[in-house]
DNA sequence: GCCATTACGCTACGGGTCGTATCGAAAGCG
DNA sequence: CGCTTTCGATACGACCCGTAGCGTAATGGC
């Protein structure tokens, strides 16, 4: 979870979990009263109780810290099963939508997604750590669909991972952009006719063949 | 556009234009080169061959300059009448995914994205010189659709305007996160198969009682 | 219980950036 | 030609960074 991880077989004295979960916490206070920008080290060390060195003994800086203390938001995260793919994907919407309204997510994930475009290992760490997480949801969500018998089972597995992702970055996209760029809140309404337009692109895209779509008088199909 | 506008009548020296460009330019280079944490207004101001004191005179600070250095870049931006709605829409796509795949793009956006949400004066600024533009795009693309009988014509204003920022939600958003948190490019493929579910999920909504193009076995009438 | 090992709190430090103030020179406008 | 405003240059205090050094506290091995 750290970045930089102490040889755990080793003895000495052990690190206080206490101060991991003091520190974290303080950081999350920080990025509402302060913002990404303005949010310091020194002054996350100040809120959590210890000093500035213990905090770069653990983290190599600002952006893994955020980092980690962004990720703990999205532990909430669950598929809740309400009987068909839409209410399914309302649900998962709707609590990531409740995460983004949450001024320490708002803050913090943009910042160290915009920073991640110039830091690999950083791009690594919220991908495995935040994204990962989320797109098991969508894993979730389709494995239902599929028993329920509303999307086809899986054909040719790289054509599904492709489609799993294509649905990740649609819905994690207009989620986000819904709730930062235009920062309007992605409400039930707004929410509902969102699910309506991809759920229905996507049965209708998947139930037919492929080919009876455009052309109700198409000679191949029947 | 700047932040910090003189009153526009009154005498004296002029503001030199060609400064503009320069600072401009050297903001987009120095982001391509150091990124936005490392950014400095220092470094700008010694690209662009400027005091310091002449950028400060114009913008408020980081976040305007950068604003206005991202925003010329979607400039070019246009709608290409390629003949129906989904080609369209792909090369909007295409186009908005080529501006993000420029490393002064995919550094800025996002970080002055993030510092908006603390920032509501700066997230207007984005809005007008960068969001109302690419919201422009969406509506004659939709205009253009009506005029080919693919969407019916507006019904009731108000719905119409949420519809309009409901696909610029889905379409913006989808690019942003494929292209920075999925980190992979909006090529060819992948723009194809997020257009056919959009254009689907559009059409099928809106098109009901146009014509039956869904299901060949669909009980027209009720 | 003693000792090696590691984490912790604290302080101090050089280095860098910020944003501003100041001043003399330059460039338009009437 | 005077008035006005911008420009370049320099200097400045304030802040934050990231690390080093040191004495102390807490473990595990023996």
């Amino acid at each position: 979870m750290h970045r930089r991880t102490p040889p755990p077989g080793r003895a000495g004295r052990p690190r206080s979990a206490t101060a991991d979960a003091a520190i974290l916490a303080a950081t999350r206070a920080a990025l509402v009263e302060l913002g990404w920008s303005k949010l310091t080290l020194g002054d996350v060390a100040m809120r959590a109780g210890v000093a500035k060195t213990t905090l770069y003994r653990r983290w190599a800086g600002k952006n893994e810290l955020v980092v980690d203390a962004v990720a703990e938001l999205f532990d909430e995260l669950r598929v809740p099963d309400r009987g068909s793919l839409a209410a399914d994907i309302e649900g998962v919407v709707l609590q990531f939508a409740a995460i983004l309204a949450r001024p320490e997510a708002r803050s913090g994930l943009m910042a160290v997604v915009a920073e991640s475009t110039r830091d690999e290992p950083l791009r690594e760490r919220i991908r495995a750590s935040i994204v990962e997480r989320q797109k098991r949801l969508v894993l979730e969500g389709r494995a239902r669909a599929q028993a329920r018998g509303e999307l086809p089972p899986e054909s040719d597995p790289g054509e599904a991972a492709r489609t799993v992702d294509l649905i990740f970055d649609v819905v994690a996209g207009a989620v986000v952009h819904r709730t930062l760029v235009s920062a309007e809140p992605a409400d039930e309404q707004w929410v509902r006719s969102f699910t309506r337009v991809l759920a229905t692109g996507l049965t209708s895209l998947a139930a037919p063949p492929f080919e009876s779509r455009t052309r109700p008088d198409s000679p191949s199909g029947a």
